[in-house]
DNA sequence: TCCGAAATCCAAAGCGCTTTAAAAACTCGA
DNA sequence: TCGAGTTTTTAAAGCGCTTTGGATTTCGGA
């Protein structure tokens, strides 16, 4: 069943029906009715395929993901979809992957914007003076960060979290609880996330006077086994630090068990406190020694970044506006007072 | 830059050049040179939403996502795709995610077969008599699943592993070292993978004039706190099993804290086996005792999924075939013969 | 030299929708 | 009752590609 036939079985043409159909103003409200009726009843569905000719538009949100044999997405990414995904649902978005190669994203993304094979897109882990914002912004196509990137000369449309605050948040926690020699395994530094942590950490301690050793703040991808190979070379070393701040709960899990290895006890010789994305399968309360956090929940940012596509798609959100979420310090029994 | 606009620069009608592009036997090949050089130079690329209404092609493969707020996204999904999306951007494949509700699939998927949205879809994580794949059967769209769904009238391609034969090797080698109270610790069984490898066990046992104990097996979904929570159960009962096996990584975390928690040995006083599918972020050699597993790559799976995809939609693949892949035995220092 | 087959190329008709420009129908006050 | 002004509806022109059905050229063999 087409728009064709549909009308023909209406005996009205078609711009009437495509116009009822599509709440344009200038059909009468009886016609409307007996339309939008009579496509129902017929189940007529416009084709999506013909639409998009027509209009460019296609109902569809983009994402460039970045392959290679040696490229890892994030595990994190599921999660986020999670969230995109719950939200899409409810309004027939659908979301399209495309792959690219690592190293040259920028094809792939002219590609999908030349092709108008989206509507809108989003951008994760994105790094200070990122060039996909930049390309995205001057190909002009409505755009969402998902994280910040520092340094452009215009403004974008992004949603974060307080990374900074929360890890100054911790930090000082930290500090009052009167530990001095922090330390901070981090995420890849090129990346803004870990950057702004970074700066989180160095704020706090600076606030008492302090400043961060340089041997005590390591980054590196996040895996289990770069959190233990970090924890080791951290606690292992002279003046061992007593308290460690950890980028992820992946990583937390290799510090633990550097730990557990070199008899050092959490919280007794070194408390920890770890960022948690909030995974459904591996939770901060059920390490073995329950773990305090900075929590925010990555899921919650995917809705979030799916409605404000949605909204900028439709034109009810236009401009350029940051969206910066505030992070959940929760204390558990990993942090404890500086071992005397 | 458009067909008719090139095909006016180049002389000739639309007719030729579009055939000279696509690999049409009637064209002169003097011809065909000219207009792929002229394409090429100019940059031109054919409109792929006008392709797609002509052709009913679209270049990309579905996947059905199922979404909810109590619905989470398998971590593995991440690893799968990679291996998709590598293989996918060799051929410019994209792929589109649709979510769906969770309990109500059906109505998404008769969605993107009547809208033609994708050239082909897969599947994962079948169920017995998965309705999904009898759908997509009458739909008559091309299709893979990742796994298999046993209980069907009709053949359909796949690519599975042998969960079946992994769990009945790595049973045989615990009953090797002596072990005669073997658990398991299991994925949802409502899921084919989680039944295949209950069967193998239950075969190695068997073969041995040995059956499942009913209280060593317990099956959930696959979380670090399910993992606990199992490994709790079995070792805290009376007679506590000597050997383990698990179905995930994940879940092992779980085993492993429980173990320590109870002051087990692994494997002094229990031998753990698990299931690797080889995520790059955890990994099994690295835990506190090097876990022995049986592996098999997902990303691999994933890549081969988008291959056959690709094959079936160009028609280099037709008719049924299913492809059950051998799974390694890993055999680390977390077996051991049976605690005298 | 001529003819039928093979090789090339082309005009035009879709694909199914949106949207522009204009016609038809309807209001309502003078 | 008429006609300017509004509503409502329509025919037709895209959107940019593929493909059908035909026309035109080329070429080998009689």
């Amino acid at each position: 069943m087409n728009l064709k036939q549909l009308s023909q079985m209406l005996a009205l043409s078609q711009t009437t029906v495509s116009r009822a159909l599509n709440g344009y103003p200038e059909v009468n409200e009886e016609t409307r009715r007996r339309v939008m009726d009579a496509a129902k009843r017929h189940g007529y569905r416009p084709n999506p395929s013909a639409r998009r000719l027509a209009t460019g538009k296609t109902g569809m949100i983009g994402y460039v993901l970045p392959t290679g044999a040696s490229v890892d997405i994030d595990p994190h990414f599921v999660e986020f979809l999670s969230g995109l995904g719950d939200y899409a649902r409810s309004h027939e978005l659908d979301l399209v992957l495309s792959p690219a190669d690592a190293e040259d994203q920028e094809t792939t993304y002219r590609r999908i914007v030349a092709n108008k094979q989206v509507d809108a897109v989003y951008i994760s882990s994105p790094r200070p003076a990122d060039r996909r914002i930049a390309l995205l912004h001057a190909l002009g196509i409505p755009f969402i960060v998902h994280g910040r990137s520092d340094g452009h000369e215009f403004d974008y449309s992004y949603i974060d979290i307080d990374n900074e605050g929360a890890f100054r948040e911790a930090t000082r926690l930290l500090l009052q609880l009167g530990h001095r020699r922090i330390a901070l395994i981090n995420g890849d530094m090129r990346e803004t996330f870990a950057i702004h942590r970074e700066q989180g950490v160095r704020r706090a301690l600076a606030g008492d006077g302090l400043s961060l050793d340089e041997r005590h703040i390591l980054s590196m991808t996040m895996t289990e086994e770069n959190g233990y190979r970090a924890a080791r070379r951290l606690l292992e070393s002279a003046d061992a630090p007593t308290a460690i701040l950890c980028s992820s709960l992946i990583m937390a899990l290799g510090v633990v068990r550097a730990a557990r290895d070199l008899a050092v006890s959490i919280p007794g010789d070194v408390s920890l406190i770890a960022h948690d994305d909030v995974f459904p399968w591996l939770r901060p309360e059920n390490f073995s020694v329950p773990l305090a956090t900075t929590r925010s929940s990555i899921r919650a940012a995917g809705a979030r970044v799916a409605e404000r596509l949605a909204a900028r798609i439709s034109g009810l959100e236009s401009g350029s506006r940051g969206e910066v979420w505030p992070v959940d310090l929760v204390v558990r029994s990993s942090v404890a007072g500086v071992p005397r």
